[in-house]
This record gives C-alpha cells, structure tokens and sequence, in this order.
DNA sequence: GCATGCATTGAACGTCGTTTAAATCCGTGA
DNA sequence: TCACGGATTTAAACGACGTTCAATGCATGC
C-alpha cells in the first residue's frame, strides 16, 4: 500500500467556523474538568475531537487563545448563575448575599475549570483581551445592578463593587488552591457572608 | 581529539549542599523577576547557575519542588514585611490598614514572584507541605495578633482574619493579573483600604 | 593503596507547542 | 465546463522542554 496519504480533504464535516471554535472550547473544557490545567494540551485537545493540531491554531489560535477561549466560556456561565441568583423583590443585601453563595456554588460545582482563569497568566505584553473584558464587565454589572439601591452614587458603587468582587474572588482562590482550609475551618460560604454583612453593614463610607 | 570528555569532575567549588539549594532558590527567583513564571525553566535555572539540570536534580528536586522553595522564600519575606508594618502603639484598626497598606507594597514591588505563589497549582493527589502551611500561618498571625485587641473572642477573630486575609488575596491577584484595572480606575490600596474600614468598622458582628 | 559513595556530566528519551509545506475541497467567475 | 484562488486539513519537521541514564572522577574512610 504505496497509495499516497489522505492529506488535506478540505473542510471536513459540515461545521462552521465558529461551531468547531465551540467544539474546540467545550473539549478543552472538558479535558480541564476532569484532569485539571495539566491536562490540557495541544496534541491531547486535538487527539480529543480528532482533528490534527493545526487546525486548532487555524480556527482559533495557539494554546493560550485556547485558554481564553476557555475562561471566557467560564464567565459566561458564571454570568448566568448570578443572574438567576438575584430578585427584583429581595434587598439589596439579600441580594448581595445570594449572589455570594451563587459565585462560590459555582466556583465548587467546577474548580478546576474555574482555576483556570486565574490561574492563568497572560503574557505580560499582550494587549488585554477586549472581549475577556467585557464579558468580565457584564459579569460584574449584575452585582452593581443589585447594590445600585444601597448606594446610589455611581464612583462609589463601582468601588464597592470592585472590593467586593476581589473579595469573593480572594476567598474562591484560597479555596480551590486548598489555602483556605488551612486557616479556618469554615466553609468559604460562611465568610463570604461574614464578609458581605459587614461590608455592607455600614452602608455610607467614604 | 578522541580523549575521554570531562564528566563528573566530582564536588565543584567548595559550597555545601544547602548553599546550592540556596543558590538555585535565589537565581529561580531572580528568573522569575526579570522574566515571569514563564521563564523559569530546568534548563533555563541550570544554565543561569552554571551547573547541568541534573545537579538540581539532586540538590533540590523537580521543577514543582524548586518552585515551592521559591514560593517558601516569598512567605518568609512577606511575613518580615507584614511584621514590619505593626507597631505596638498603634490602634488596631491603624495596624490593620498598615498590614495591608504592607501587603499590598510588598506585592506590588515583585509582582511576578508573587504570582508565582498561587499561580502555581500542586498536583492535586499531593498531600499539601507541612512547612508551607507553617508559613503561611506564621504570616497570618501577624494579621491576627493586630486585630485581638478589635476581637477578642479567637473564634470569631479567625474567622475575620480569614475572610480579610482572603479579601486582600484577590485585590492583589486581581491587581497583578490586570483584571482589577478593567473594573475601576482606583489603585488596589485604596480599595484595600475601603475593605479594611468597612470590614472593621462595626466590629462586633455575628 | 584501595574501595566506596557522591557530585557532576553529556547524552538520550519522550513529549510538547508551533511552523511548514503539501494536498484536497469548495465557491466563483469566465 | 473548467480553471483558479482561497479555505481547510494533514503529516512531518523543528526546536525546546522536563526528566532519566550511564559514565566518570574526586573525596573520604579503612
């Protein structure tokens, strides 16, 4: 069998562009689900849906683009749970509260996938991503949209929001990287709470 | 020239065995510094130290293991940092606002070392080092001796501690990874400073 | 003087991300 | 109808990586 390869067949299937970016994304996903940011490669994501690597980098790009493609994929998801989180009837603390135990019910739902975004280092002279911006904006306009009540002023609001963000996102990290455990034993929820109660305790600070 | 290579000339130099470790900890630091968790590499950290990949081998260990001994050596300065911050005369919440004021300094003069430290995720079959944990809580309670005069019951103080400590994590992960930049303008001191008094401002809390 | 242990080395092994060049298909215009 | 250009895909090559292996010589103890 001297037969010349199969090489080049042209587009196989009948995917788009951007469905195979999807099956490219929901693979790697995948594969960081079940075996973590070490698991996800190149060759394996290729191996995966059974494509050869490069058509990986002509669709979408290298492993790094990979990744964003990955965590943006993320944020949405989590964009989505926090907005089933709030209610137009509850209080602005309640809220806030719900949408606490929202992001760190999903953050323990699916570490590993959720590491990955911060886990993640991006190249330091690399433009950041306007599209990872904004959907990290349209993630973070639902908790300003549920403390707009408690604090009407907007520069104010934004940097609550921002503190509280950082907190959340501080007290997730030191979980998932098992740090956390090793200063208290409480469940991350219960000082998300303690950390939502007091900060918004005092309503009015400069 | 076909005369037998020199290999395994034997002890080279006259530096003990945790000189070297020492040595290898400070050049993948300084690797770290100048170009990003990227840039620490075996080869990369042997040829810095003149030596082959195999003596770290020997020395210290695998990669994973040089960079938990960078990441010991971090701990250890940022503990002398925080230690330097308090000071006996002055109130709790003064201490408090310096430790962080610390932190985040310390932080924001050697971001990528920094990084490294929850940047880098251990296997997770890994059981978690005892040492490191040591550090870690040897940091810590710096934060928590500060706030005992504030809260003087223990449980309740780890507790705050914890939640603050965690707060302070994701205003400087989120700080050197850019993503505190997209949200808001202010310098994470000053959100830093907003949790704190916030944080502390009704002291007594469930 | 000799054997044993240890630090050290170059080379090898397998894998990785990425690039290159070739091959094939598809749409389009003449 | 057919040629052609672009898009898509593939295998192979390239360089670098972490890690291991086998060899080698120095230092030390007997």
């Amino acid at each position: 069998m001297t037969k010349t390869a199969r090489r080049g067949t042209g587009p196989r299937g009948d995917h788009s562009r951007e469905e195979f970016q999807a099956l490219v994304a929901k693979a790697a996903e995948g594969l960081v689900r079940k075996e973590g940011a070490r698991g996800l490669g190149m060759r394996r994501l290729a191996a995966v849906i059974g494509y050869a690597p490069n058509s990986i980098y002509n669709a979408v790009g290298d492993l790094d683009t990979v990744i964003m493609r990955v965590n943006a994929r993320t944020l949405e998801r989590l964009h989505d749970a926090l907005a089933a989180a709030v209610s137009g009837d509850a209080s602005p603390q309640a809220n806030a509260e719900s949408l606490a135990q929202a992001y760190l019910g999903f953050v323990d739902a699916d570490p590993q996938v959720w590491s990955l975004v911060f886990e993640h280092a991006l190249a330091p002279d690399a433009a950041f991503p306007e599209w990872y911006a904004e959907a990290l904006g349209r993630t973070i306009a639902i908790v300003d949209a549920a403390l707009a009540p408690l604090i009407p002023q907007a520069d104010e609001r934004r940097q609550a929001v921002a503190t509280l963000w950082a907190g959340l996102h501080g007290l997730a990290s030191l979980s998932t990287s098992r740090k956390l455990a090793v200063l208290t034993p409480e469940p991350p929820g219960d000082l998300a709470r303690l950390l939502v109660r007091r900060f918004l305790g005092g309503a009015a600070a400069t």
